[in-house]
DNA sequence: GTAGCTGCAAAACGTTTGCATGTGA
DNA sequence: TCACATGCAAACGTTTTGCAGCTAC
């Protein structure tokens, strides 16, 4: 199975680093969540993410994710699940978007590199709109449930 | 402004006649919100067409939207805002796919004719994929936020 | 008559917020 | 010191559910 293109386990000085980058304080929650969301290959729910840390509260690990997303370090994903997840970001030059496929199935997730909607930008700008960010999920049967 | 593809208000004996094909009963409440969604340009919420009817309850809104996407008259469509809008769907031959631009200001909604994801089902599926379905979704600012 | 539909109330779910206390720099 | 972060509890908005009564067929 192919790795997703941005996977990076971070150590904690890493995380340390990033925080600081970002002018964000360096408390044991913040440091952890990070910790957490580079250790995954695919994007965690807020409540995954708390039930895999010992001592921190659902409504800290939603403040921080709220916080990570407007410095830029995460990026929400809506994969019609009924909650959202949320990925790192650790290369941040350009826009960065990532595109998943999810199993209707076994809920397994993996991520589609390139990402080329130029055509539907071009017929969009002609309905008068721009500024456009795009969101374009898929979902299918995986190789085991199929 | 280009208008959907697919837009067509249904008399109340269209209504009728589609749910007796669908072989759903033909309650007052189904009737009016088969209605509602046929009269709308745009894909509404279960809010939106509770508001727009007198006497009918919202669980009941849910259930018939519920029980009209089993037998695939509508479409749930997810533009990010923290619930679902629904779509009818007329002309089922083929699988079905809307895609919509949404206003990131003012929440004006506009629809994307052709898509052609082609080149991501053949990625997808060398990731071992299959019975694909996806979901594209834009937002921007339309020509009178902008 | 009976399966299916409805309104009402309550619950469930993910998420957000207010507030008093605690912590990082 | 003081802005910021946290835990707790309560609220929020959307959606689901249980139940008793009603309606379509």
């Amino acid at each position: 199975m192919k790795s997703t293109c941005c996977y990076h386990k971070l150590t904690e000085d890493e995380c340390k680093d990033l925080l600081t980058q970002n002018g964000i304080n360096k408390t044991k929650s913040k440091i952890s969540i990070l910790l957490k969301l580079s250790e995954s290959k695919e994007p965690l729910s807020a409540q995954q993410i708390f039930d895999e840390l010992d001592s921190c509260d659902l409504s800290t690990v939603f403040r921080t994710l709220s916080q990570f997303k407007e410095k830029n370090l995460v990026q929400e994903v809506n994969l019609d699940e009924g909650f959202l997840r949320f990925q790192l970001i650790l290369n941040d030059h350009h826009q960065h978007h990532h595109h998943f496929v999810r199993c209707r199935n076994c809920g397994k997730i993996a991520q589609i590199e390139n990402c080329d909607l130029s055509i539907f930008e071009k017929a969009i700008k002609e309905l008068g709109f721009t500024q456009m960010e795009h969101r374009l999920e898929f979902s299918g049967l995986c190789s085991r449930c199929s």
